[in-house]
DNA sequence: TGTTAGCACTCCACAACAACGAGTGCTAAC
DNA sequence: GTTAGCACTCGTTGTTGTGGAGTGCTAACA
């Protein structure tokens, strides 16, 4: 329906209109439009045409006797229909940082960080997370005579530790039966496998230990039990500033503090990564951002898969007058050096 | 010698304008003084004694015929010899939200968000670390065929794991005695102890296992090597959009960045975190930071010991013009609630 | 000798005003 | 259907002037 509404002079100066107003960020006129194109048209038509594009929602007037600039539905329109899909090579910069940084909280970073001096915008990255968390591994050592040592590693390979307490030390034949005793039972199984019987029978069968059990469990339970802190990390979140439109100082503050407090930014997140067909690239703009204090921007989000099942996102917030070819370049570039990073390290070693 | 440099009325003055002037943020003239304090002397009067008082270098004037600011050496003077110490009562609300707050990553969170939401100020808080850090406890754990787990635990209870790969699944029995090799060698080193000949002689009593052991020592390197990846918590940022001052968006700009990059912020922390003396509270006016950016603020730091040498520290950024006696009451009794919680927590269980 | 009243002067903040120019909608001619 | 022309709108920018807060200095006073 929507690609029949315009003819095709309409689309042609649609289509100027943005790609001007995505450079300049200042309303476009008439005349400016009419050089622009190679339509060979003069500045009256053009305005005619643009009173019908204002009419039907493309654009708008900020007042009169102002140019024209995109609503929503006319970047909407752009990003589904105008804009082109480039496929640069792999900028050697960011494979370069992400195979030769040793550890994963620092290779996140760096990608919020690269991404972020790339485009100008304020970027996020989430830690990876492995849903249908899975117990992969459980162990319990003798710390001292005070303390015992429980890790806990899932299928994602994600590892948590708890130090416990117990009175007197636990001899080793006791410790190698309570480790056998926990992967018997609780390997494979997911948070909502693990039940109240599980739990009983845990316990009986470690008898007077069935103390430190309770401990285990929790710290299974953190394990993994997700979503309940997804690390966040975040860049350039003062390039809000570089935008006119964002920069006044009510509208930075938001959004800024949307940035610090990183907990708001996991619900843009959250319904990408339980989407399991999902691995493309998803759009917001203005209102169809889930987080009300990004109305007046877009967000571009992607999400990559490091391994079977551990996803995370790359993601975007800029104004709506972002330049999408770009970013979406950009966030393809980053999801195809992370996705299936996993299985590249192992075949190095 | 610089106590004496004033007197009495002087003194008395320079408290009021700094007053005044931590109250209003604007430039604070002669004849708001000769109301403002209990002197009875007429405006003329003020007026000669605060050219005297410019001349000294405590206050300036942002330009002829404005008030009087203080100076970088007036803000140090009120610190060290006018501010008063109220020692109000713990507020029930900051121990609450410690006690009750499960893990210590949210317990800090909590810190800087209380801190920033009482004071109006950007505040930091870095997690603990422990210095002089030693080996406590290493436990090498068979995942499977292709993975074993390396658990490194430090004396002050840091934990840090490392999955690392191999060919084959290797037997218990070795496993029992690589554990016992890296213990037997490790335990109770820092890392300044482990040398290239310790190095060398595992690696050699490991034979063909040589290969785990660097990757154990690493993960070792890792948990002990202290400095390189301090956690920080921030909240409050956007704060600094509430002065004036500091509210141009170049500074804010540079100041919120230097917020986001936590990095950047452990050089505040890092010289007190290892004076084994201090256990007080430090004020940077200006310059005296070493952060460049925050040249136009007063930093305040304290810092918390939760344990036994393990420390770390909590701080705020502000305008110079901050109101240091609510600041340093809040630290303070932030501080005291942290201080010691390993020992009261370890009471409760 | 220290304090104070008085006064001329400085400089910022703010409002009012004018000039400009980019852009529009409409009309009439091509 | 397209275009030139024109009157009109409105935000931006620069200028000007006024008010006020505050100063430094001088002279008189206790």
């Amino acid at each position: 329906m929507d690609e029949f509404e315009l003819d095709e002079r309409k689309t042609k100066i649609l289509d100027a209109i943005i790609r001007n107003y995505l450079e300049t960020g200042e309303p476009v006129g008439s005349r400016t439009i009419s050089k622009y194109t190679d339509l060979n048209l003069s500045s009256a038509t053009i305005r005619n045409e643009m009173a019908d594009l204002e009419e039907q929602g493309y654009i708008l007037q900020p007042h009169t006797s102002a140019g024209r600039i995109p609503s929503d539905k006319g970047y909407r329109f752009y990003v589904d229909h105008l804009m082109e899909e480039k496929n640069r090579e792999v900028s050697e910069m960011k494979s370069f940082v992400i195979e030769h940084t040793e550890k994963m909280d620092q290779v996140l970073q760096q990608v919020a960080k690269i991404l972020a001096a790339n485009t100008n915008y304020a970027t996020m990255v989430t830690a990876p997370t492995y849903h249908k968390n899975k117990v992969k591994f459980i162990q319990l050592s003798n710390m001292n005579e005070e303390q015992i040592l429980a890790t806990v590693v899932t299928e994602g390979n994600l590892v948590k530790n708890k130090i416990i307490p117990v009175n007197g030390e636990i001899d080793n034949e006791t410790m190698l039966k309570l480790n056998f005793l926990l992967n018997a039972n609780l390997n494979g199984l997911a948070l909502q496998d693990i039940n109240l019987g599980t739990i009983a029978k845990l316990k009986e069968q470690a008898g007077i230990h069935s103390a430190i059990i309770s401990d285990v469990l929790d710290t299974v339970a953190e394990t993994i039990g997700q979503e309940d802190d997804i690390r966040i990390y975040t860049s350039g979140a003062t390039n809000f500033f570089k935008y006119p439109e964002l920069s006044d100082s009510e509208k930075a503050s938001e959004l800024i503090s949307t940035f610090e407090e990183k907990q708001q930014l996991a619900s843009l997140v959250t319904e990408n990564l339980l989407d399991e067909e999902n691995t493309g690239i998803q759009v917001y703009i203005g209102n169809e951002s889930p987080i009300q204090t990004m109305r007046d921007c877009s967000v571009v989000t992607a999400t990559y898969e490091l391994g079977e099942g551990v996803r995370g996102t790359i993601g975007i917030v800029g104004p709506k007058r972002m330049d999408y070819e770009k970013v979406m370049d950009n966030l393809k570039t980053l999801k195809n050096s992370l996705d299936g990073i996993l299985d590249k390290k192992k075949e190095e070693t």
